[in-house]
DNA sequence: CTCCTTTCGTATAACGTTGCACGAAGGGAT
DNA sequence: ATCCCTTCGTGCAACGTTATACGAAAGGAG
């Protein structure tokens, strides 16, 4: 406990000054290394904890670890992130590692391209990209110099370890859902293709393969739509718009993100069309929105915890080298039917 | 000239040699720094670019700066840290600076002296602490080392900046609103008070103090109510069951926060009870959660992103040394009328 | 043509930590 | 006693950057 006001920063030297050892002594007594007695490391430890000693990260970061891992961001909007981040969290609760967040507010391409290279520059020990927009080579970079989990985009690469979900079922389950209801006119609000991003199988293009695949598996491939307005509230809105006012409006729609079905809400209700009873409508991602009582959005679960809670585990791993070779974990999604689902016309 | 396995960084030495001067050269150049001709600065830069130099954040951090800005969130759950962030985000744009947020997922206060920590031994150069919920002792101490802006907390010191909104002034806003509609039994549903906190004006604690004010202002002393079951999805929905199965249920609900009020959809659907018919509702920080078709809750907009803005500015003011003296700002609130309120019986 | 300023570039010592190389004890085996 | 291991502690050279001190030209005033 240092008194604020002007004073320094107690380093190594202060406690290998005060446990009158070296600072080398210190530093082994800090990183568990070998050829220290259990009297000196008692010693240290309690000179440490007297003077309130704490690492200086950025003198670390000179030599080797951090301790330091981040996180890139699209959106600190999107629920889902937040269930990432807990499990996370979770993960690193008892390691000396400290989580830091970037999020560029914009998922513009350049903007998370310069927070990827803030992080790599801070030295941080692991990336945990989230969903990334820049482009996969760039990606690829990166991973070499620094130990990276990516979520959500299913290219995996030898560089990286990749965390998704069975987007496929996650499909199924939703379209069967809805057939099982009795609708077979079941459009799909997707995002639209970023051009140039290199990644091939990024989720809104699993989603879309997946939901053709069982639209085609109920012989209803000729009703098969999509609008690729975006996964946001406002694609939503423009999406819904297209479709509801079509000439043959259909009697469900499923939104590939929870967001997004936020704004399809926003149109029916413009519309004058009650939700479940002229549409059904169905979201993904299950966020904390969709269980909101006003919402009450059928969604499918991911497990967002989960998620990130092997992405930081898979990251560990890596860091700490007890595995060199890439890896993808899939999960499995389930379906959370709420009340924005029910049989057309009811 | 390396291998491609461990291809090192491009450092200032190899800036300094392929422009053939000396490294204190490149770091004047870097720094803009007295003493460079505009030949040198022009062949520095140039080879800056060609190897595509980046600087060595942790290596500055030894010396100096690391141009690193940490943001300590409550929780990421919270729409309204998202439009703060999008502020400071916005102010950061064009600067040098690097933006990174710890969020601890819970609010606990040990858990938060342990991100701080961690913010301040990785070197950061300034801190915004967003209803910190560690002491005000620990914040004081944490402030005299370095740079750092509370944004919500009246509590003003003139170790920190302080950003806060004119919460009165909204709460104000929000009882004259249903007044207005012929309301008279308008209760609040309100945050705990943390123990042993230190800090005697949390927002909740001049929003509890205004909503009294207000109602007496208004000649209802006797029923004004107010619940402690805390600003969560959780909180809202106990307070809300608390208040609505009284021996004198309320016309009408404020709950401090939006995201207390999705609570109380919650258990106002439960009951059978149709909002605004049978229970108005209004909400506070007017979230993007607010605004969503379904839900459609009169907030009080706080002008989240001109918070962010302005701690942001407050901060590289300090960090950069341009101001030494301490500095509240207290911005406007106004109300946004949504759905969720209507005169009692409507 | 001195002498004194500027101007502009370089040498160098930190900053706090790590990890290798080294050496001094102490303990067995011969 | 000699020799060789362990075991355990220390010395020291990095790591990439900043900032101070200093020297070498070049320019100006007398």
């Amino acid at each position: 406990m240092q008194p604020a006001g002007g004073s320094k920063r107690v380093t190594i030297t202060d406690v290998a000054r005060s446990a009158d050892v070296s600072t080398s002594a210190v530093s082994k007594v800090l990183r568990n290394a070998y050829g220290v007695s259990p009297a000196m490391r008692e010693r240290v430890q309690t000179a440490m904890a007297e003077l309130g000693y704490r690492p200086h990260a950025a003198a670390r970061g000179m030599r080797g670890r951090t301790y330091t891992i981040g996180v890139l961001l699209a959106s600190i909007r999107n629920a889902f992130y937040a269930d990432l981040l807990d499990g996370v969290n979770a993960a690193l609760r008892n390691t000396e590692y400290a989580l830091f967040m970037g999020s560029s507010g914009s998922s513009e391409m350049e903007d998370q391209t310069k927070l990827i290279h803030a992080m790599v520059d801070r030295q941080m020990d692991g990336l945990i990209l989230i969903a990334p927009a820049v482009p996969r080579a760039e990606v690829m970079g990166i991973a070499a110099e620094v130990p990276t989990v990516v979520i959500g985009h299913h290219d995996p690469s030898p560089a990286y370890d990749c965390v998704v979900n069975q987007d496929g079922t996650g499909v199924d389950l939703v379209v069967d859902h809805l057939v099982g209801l009795g609708h077979r006119d079941i459009a799909h609000v997707s995002h639209p293709t970023v051009r140039g991003s290199q990644w091939e199988q990024r989720p809104e293009h699993h989603v879309r393969a997946a939901y053709r695949e069982a639209m085609a598996r109920h012989g209803l491939t000729d009703l098969a739509r999509v609008v690729h307005s975006g996964y946001s509230d406002e694609g939503g809105y423009r999406g819904a718009m297209e479709l509801l006012t079509s000439a043959r409006p259909p009697t469900a729609i499923f939104a590939g993100a929870d967001v997004a079905a936020t704004g399809v809400f926003r149109a029916a209700a413009e519309l004058g069309l009650r939700i479940p009873g002229d549409l059904s409508l169905a979201g993904y991602n299950n966020t904390s929105v969709a269980a909101l009582a006003p919402v009450s959005l059928t969604s499918v679960d991911q497990a967002g915890a989960m998620m990130g809670e092997t992405a930081a585990r898979l990251l560990l791993e890596r860091i700490e080298k007890r595995r060199d070779r890439a890896v993808v974990t899939a999960s499995t999604p389930h379906l959370v039917t709420r009340s924005s689902t029910a049989p057309p016309g009811a």
